[in-house]
DNA sequence: CCTACGCTTTCCACATCGGAAAGTGAGGTT
DNA sequence: AACCTCACTTTCCGATGTGGAAAGCGTAGG
């Protein structure tokens, strides 16, 4: 039988698992690159990442580049594991999937 | 980089998830045996059900169970196939998480 | 000092979700 | 036949989440 899973809704949402699945991939990630990658408005994106950040599940690191201060974000210690707890139990379901065409 | 995932909000909201890894797992199963295993009210189930249903993923059959008539239902091969590609899509996320402790 | 840029915050509209409760249809009961 | 029960289904309803526009804010440059 199933499990229930344990879903955390702060990853599980489309936005934020794309912006997990990026940070996860690139150590760190600028603001502006994040937005075009996910394509959502500033404000979205800004809160997605509020969201993330209060989970403590990112960091942001705000560094100038060319003078004007641009947002770095990177996952934490605490946001890859539950990243990856949480692709640990999507992949859990996939498993369940038996051989397909 | 990463190429935007294409979930399908049908398949991707916790609820409808859970109900397809069921149903990808025992090929056929009862509702009331479903709605025990996600844990919501017959309302929610039946609506998730009828989402799914209407997007072509699932089949009901209705059968008659010791006199009284009970609902099972199964996966499409269409709800198979974007079940498969949900999943897939899922997974190459997965592949992108590095290793973890 | 004023403007521009790069986010952040504040609205706001809209969709979704979950549950309670009422409704429906097929079988039994009397 | 009238009635009841069971097994969903549908209809409300409130709560929550999402997305965008627009205004706000801090820093840097003119």
């Amino acid at each position: 039988m199933i499990a229930a899973p344990t879903f955390d809704p702060v990853i599980h949402a489309p936005g934020r698992l794309q912006i997990c699945a990026i940070l996860s991939s690139v150590d760190e990630a600028e603001f502006a690159m994040i937005r075009e990658a996910i394509k959502v408005s500033d404000s979205v994106l800004s809160k997605h990442l509020k969201q993330l950040e209060d989970a403590g599940y990112i960091a942001p690191r705000k560094a100038p580049i060319d003078g004007r201060q641009r947002t770095w974000v990177s996952l934490t210690a605490a946001g890859r594991k539950a990243f990856a707890a949480h692709v640990a139990e999507l992949t859990r379901l996939a498993a369940l999937v038996p051989a397909q065409a």
